[in-house]
DNA sequence: AGGGTAATTAAACGAACGTTTATTTTACGC
DNA sequence: GCGTAAAATAAACGTTCGTTTAATTACCCT
């Protein structure tokens, strides 16, 4: 009876493997973390992993899948409707860094293993990027802004965005030992407003009081 | 005689590892790249690294080590002088984003393995964290500014700027995939100008014409 | 010319890797 | 209850990993 305890729920192993594997990917890297690490913090045998995923690789896939889908959708649900401009993307600037915030270590991994070229994963996660570029270059054309800059297309400007948005939850690791104390969790939703800020108008609109010596 | 022209400069050896190791790190991830694999494409002895450089971490190190002291220069040679606030961080943008650009495997490598928190090098880069920190520090406060939004300090205003500038170097790889012929190599300098133009002023500036639905 | 330091080599070390197999245990519909 | 498929297990597969050793070669100095 006791030593049964933990087969109480039918296929809870395969979500334990979730829920242990990207933490570990995301403060490790994912070449950097063994299946074996996985499946003792899980406390699972070491042949499930293979067993629910099929590989090691696939279990990443399944990793940028749900980190991409939950971030197309915040995309689709935010940047789809009749709202202006700058409304529409303050509203998405908030959703998705709430959507990081929920869950940053999907986001960690598959920002830090994006650049990786592994000949048959870089293909398949292209395919999540043009589906992210045709949801931003068809918000862009709609309010005659797909050419910002002299040469800024679409995929550059969600890279450029992206980057803002994430750029807390990449760095934080660093900034608490750089800096102990100073990023606290609560202000996730001034962040968010800070990021609209300085995207909309820049660093220098909330400091025009301090800009005489312009 | 000539079986032995590859030996002509002294220690050149090791400069090759690092030439090669530095681009099989930045495409395939340090954990995913062996020693094996970095010694065969230098054409040098596998011993040769442990040699040189004492262990794979190590190396990691040296890149560390040169990126970053290459990235501080910059910082210190742009926010250190009399220019004015505004002058001076467009300085800064031009001179990183082009540093970037004429080592952007260094940067894929730092930026890419910063989060990783092998117990001993986090420190180590919080070192250089700290470094960039009391830089911008002095430069933020030296024109009041060092409360510019209601939570923003130093340490968070330079991960966001570096994030910015390195926005497309870090998505480059993904970008090209999703748009091919969409990057090119020859518009370093517009790109630097679009991050300042961002950065100073948001995205809506040279946008006024058409803003005529606020 | 020779002594000594640096560079280079081949080989092997144990450990950890991702994956697979064969077997046993559990859970559930009929 | 039984039969069947899913779930879980222990063990081993062959490879590759980072590192080390011991021996050899190349180079510079006086």
């Amino acid at each position: 009876m006791v030593k049964q305890q933990g087969r109480q729920k039918k296929s809870s192993s395969r979500e334990r493997i979730l829920d242990v594997a990207v933490p570990l990917f995301a403060s490790q890297g994912y070449g950097n973390t063994g299946l074996r690490e996985i499946a003792k913090a899980a406390d699972v045998n070491l042949a499930m992993i293979n067993y629910f995923f099929g590989s090691k690789k696939a279990l990443l896939k399944e990793i940028l899948d749900i980190f991409f889908s939950g971030y197309l959708e915040v995309a689709r649900r935010e940047l789809n409707n009749e709202d202006e401009f700058a409304v529409q993307i303050q509203n998405f600037i908030h959703s998705a860094i709430k959507y990081f915030s929920s869950c940053r270590d999907y986001l960690l991994v598959t920002i830090n293993e994006l650049p990786h070229d592994a000949p048959e994963i870089i293909e398949y996660k292209a395919g999540w990027g043009r589906q992210m570029n045709d949801i931003l270059g068809r918000y862009l054309s709609d309010h005659g802004r797909s050419q910002m800059f002299s040469t800024m297309p679409p995929v550059a400007f969600c890279s450029l965005l992206t980057s803002m948005m994430a750029s807390r939850f990449l760095f934080t690791p660093l900034m608490q030992q750089v800096q102990p104390g100073v990023i606290t969790d609560d202000s996730v939703q001034d962040y968010a407003e800070m990021i609209c800020s300085v995207f909309l108008h820049g660093i220098s609109e909330n400091q025009e009081e301090s800009n005489q010596n312009q």
